[in-house]
DNA sequence: TATTGTTATACTCTATAACTATA
DNA sequence: TATAGTTATAGAGTATAACAATA
């Protein structure tokens, strides 16, 4: 399969690249979504991740003790946490999604531009043709 | 990034698929490997995975203990063990390997054949700029 | 000395499911 | 009853590094 070892190599490098801000690619999601839309709660990032809320919760729980998010209850219901990234993590978030977007940017630079268009539209289909494509349940 | 969120898709779908075979993506991608190349030793098979023989070796005392595959001593270099599939996962191989691609082509129904070509080619091209891009070491 | 495989440690992620507190 | 979040459990995968046997 070679998206399957496309991916993998481009995951194991942005592992490695992502190291030296001292994230997970995991935690580098959460940073990304809650960074872009702060205020998210713990339930829809979970469905943004396609990861359980227990999942989620313990995401947080090591983000928060590193310091780069917290979890803010919302005054109107109590039930649900609001997000935010703290000033630390917002540092941190416009310091390594810029640098993964250029990782990403030079791992594609062996295409030319036309083809990279190319590839972007052919996964977006592929990825709303996924979708449509029988039950698919993500709790 | 695009590219991540179809493959995580994927991903997820493959475990569900895989699931039943009670195999794991990654002892999927061994007996992949090991069925189509028997007598690979461990050292061969954690380069083409991509992780360190360490991990192989959990990996492989795992499907070891599932009765799937056997370690035989090398006659010629005492050091090394062949692997290869018991009868048992031989059968798994030619029931899982063809229930994979199955579903990867279920997949990839939403695109025209010929636009399936073209991913695919870009992949290959990807593929390839990625390993010539910069250092990449796997150990 | 270098290589193959093993072992040990520690951490992250994941699924699953029971639990609480709110609504 | 349903929803948001928490907690507990267990397992898999991973990196890292030290180790044994063999070359």
């Amino acid at each position: 399969m070679r998206l399957a070892r496309v991916y993998d190599k481009i995951q194991r490098r942005s592992q490695q690249h992502l190291r030296r801000f001292g994230l997970t690619v995991s935690q580098f999601d959460v940073l990304a979504q809650v960074g872009s839309a702060e205020g998210l709660c713990q339930q829809e990032l979970a469905e943004r991740l396609l990861v359980t809320k227990g999942n989620v919760c313990g995401l947080i729980d090591r983000m928060e003790q590193a310091g780069l998010m917290v979890r803010r209850p919302d005054p109107e219901d109590r039930r649900i946490h609001r997000l935010e990234l703290t000033p630390e993590g917002r540092r941190l978030y416009a310091e390594a999604v810029p640098a993964q977007e250029q990782l990403i940017a030079s791992l594609l630079a062996g295409l030319e531009p036309e083809e990279q268009r190319a590839l972007h539209g052919l996964l977006r289909r592929l990825d709303r043709s996924i979708d449509s494509s029988s039950c698919l349940s993500y709790r």
